[in-house]
DNA sequence: GCGACAG
DNA sequence: ATCTTGTCGC
């Protein structure tokens, strides 16, 4: 039905002895898990009104979830999920899983990357029994604003959400084009909005359909953030947790869970560099021995 | 036809 | 996604 762009018709050499991702493949995954999607509010949790509030059945733990990669080796990676408790926007609970990521990026397909890795920890905490675990999960990366088709579609956010059963909201740091939308198209609406810093501005394509939310979280920063439904909320309730959250231009699951990924990657670097110096260190005495010791 | 394309 | 220093401002 759609034409594969990574298809050459005339391959002549190379005979492809790296099998490329079969989109095909993906695109029927995500069609079959589209039909799981909800678009609409449905958890039993509600938001309090303030964060003094320590009644029962409110919203208190919120996920993010992000994954970091190593220059050094482009296939390793670690998948981080933090916890924030929404009354003090303070991590109560972290953990991370190192792996190699042979899947390739590739636009519009980031969640057959990503997402194992993500789902694979989500399993883990939850057969922990973990009372922290999350009522909701922010993700690094879009949800319905996403390329593929006339109407909705299917990033990361909601194939996260509709495998692990979870609420959603997608957070893009960069627009994915869509629809039309484009850096000049979303400048035009924000300036036309007339906006103070925490209001959206909700991303119209040509077809006319809402695709998410852009918003300029801090004064300064002339950069907005992309909000989008993943699974089991309205965007109206992802805009107002994302309010609730944002300390800085990206709310803090994402932020921490950001942060703390990348630290994770950075000090198992050191680590390494240490074992390699201590490793020199030692081989250069090996042969210092050889060399003064052998008379 | 060419360019654009979340992380 | 990753690399990377200082710099400007509250």
């Amino acid at each position: 039905m759609l034409r594969q762009p990574m298809e050459k018709p005339s391959e002549t050499e190379e005979p492809s002895s790296t099998p490329l991702p079969d989109h095909q493949n993906w695109i029927a995954a995500q069609d079959l898990l589209r039909e799981k999607l909800i678009r609409e509010d449905s958890f039993t949790w509600k938001i309090p009104e303030d964060r003094s509030d320590s009644e029962e059945g409110l919203l208190r733990y919120i996920g993010g979830v992000d994954i970091s990669f190593s220059k050094d080796d482009p296939s390793m990676a670690c998948g981080t999920l933090v916890v924030l408790d929404l009354r003090t926007l303070q991590v109560v609970y972290e953990d991370f899983s190192l792996v190699n990521i042979r899947v390739p990026y590739v636009p519009g397909f980031l969640a057959f990357r990503e997402a194992p890795i993500l789902l694979e920890i989500l399993e883990k905490m939850k057969k922990s029994g973990s009372s922290f675990y999350p009522q909701l999960l922010m993700v690094d990366g879009n949800g319905i604003l996403h390329p593929r088709g006339k109407c909705f579609c299917f990033g990361l956010a909601c194939h996260l959400g509709v495998e692990a059963n979870l609420p959603t909201v997608g957070i893009g740091k960069n627009l994915h084009h869509v629809d039309g939308l484009n850096q000049s198209r979303v400048r035009e609406l924000l300036e036309a909005g007339e906006n103070s810093c925490k209001d959206f501005i909700n991303l119209v394509g040509c077809s006319g359909h809402i695709w998410g939310a852009a918003m300029r979280s801090t004064q300064g920063s002339i950069k907005p953030i992309f909000i989008s439904i993943g699974h089991r909320i309205s965007l109206q309730t992802a805009l107002r947790l994302v309010q609730m959250t944002c300390k800085y231009r990206v709310p803090e699951p994402i932020r921490q869970a950001d942060i703390r990924s990348r630290d994770y990657i950075r000090k198992l670097k050191m680590n390494a560099r240490m074992k390699f110096l201590i490793g020199e260190t030692y081989l250069s005495w090996k042969q210092m021995l050889q060399k003064y010791c052998k008379t």
